[in-house]
DNA sequence: ATGGCCTTTATCAAAGGA
């Protein structure tokens, strides 16, 4: 099972590069952020006619998240219970037997914003439901842009990044607490290329440059982290024509004992088949 | 050097993103 997350910065605009995509990964959901579309002006069609299903929720301008699938989603949810919100920043449900939940977090703008410390109310509101969460699904993901670079190897330059927003000490924090609920953070459960970055700012240069943030993640519980084979951020996309600033990140899933098994198996059948005259 | 770029909006300048 292949899930992926993208902050597409426009879905009206990156629609044909999200259809490409889909078409080249195939992957079974992928979750996207800041589609900046209403809901009546939701390309459901385009999208059905890739493959995939599709449940979003979106407003004017701003935010905006959407999940697409392969297969039906089941107990799918907007929001967060007892969290009333404008902004359309939550979405998830359950495919096959996997709970997947979409997030776009605040950006918080700068550490003496108002919206900084909307950003820490809507992460310490996001902690205590995705707690209650856990108690629910031992098979949870949660992915999309987290806007926070959880630690120094994260920013192509952590010094200049110290105390700012997007890598301030209370967001860190606020992303360790989440993990400290029994998530962990499938990037780092394998070898990666050193100064791996998921958005470049469009000025300055900044992708060409190497100068990142490591911000969009995929937390998976425990038990689904144990099924993990896999966790890349695909560069490849940050570098087409009029890119997002946000580069796809993508887990695999599926390494159970028994996957490992059957997949072994039909490796040396292939491989006996193979060898006969 | 405190900007640079991109997207959106009852555009043509300003806000927001990160």
């Amino acid at each position: 099972m292949k899930i992926a997350t993208w902050n597409v910065n426009s879905l009206k605009v990156r629609l044909p590069q999200v259809l490409e995509w889909l078409t080249l990964n195939q992957p079974d959901v992928l979750c996207l952020q800041e589609t900046k579309l209403q809901d009546e002006h939701f390309p459901v069609s385009e999208i059905a006619a890739a493959g995939y299903q599709t449940i979003y929720s979106g407003q004017k301008t701003y935010n905006g998240v959407a999940l697409l699938s392969r297969q039906p989603v089941s107990e799918v949810f907007t929001g967060m219970p007892g969290f009333e919100d404008p902004q359309k920043r939550l979405l998830g449900g359950v495919h096959d037997d996997v709970c997947v939940v979409c997030i776009y977090v605040p950006n918080g703008e700068h550490v003496t914003s108002e919206k900084y410390q909307y950003k820490l109310r809507w992460l310490a509101a996001l902690r205590e439901w995705l707690r209650e969460m856990l108690s629910r699904h031992r098979k949870l993901v949660v992915l999309g842009d987290f806007n926070i670079a959880p630690e120094d190897c994260d920013v192509h330059d952590s010094k200049l990044w110290e105390g700012k927003v997007l890598f301030s000490e209370l967001e860190r924090a606020a992303f360790r607490e989440v993990l400290d609920l029994g998530f962990i953070d499938s990037f780092r459960l394998f070898d990666q290329p050193e100064k791996s970055f998921t958005w470049w700012d469009y000025r300055m240069m900044a992708f060409r440059r190497n100068m990142g943030l490591r911000i969009d993640h995929i937390l998976l519980s425990r038990e689904l982290a144990g099924m993990c084979t896999a966790c890349v951020i695909d560069k490849a996309t940050r570098r087409l024509e009029r890119p997002s600033d946000h580069a796809p990140v993508i887990v695999e899933l599926g390494g159970s004992v028994q996957e490992k098994e059957r997949s072994a198996g039909s490796e040396a059948s292939i491989r006996v088949s193979a060898n006969e005259p």
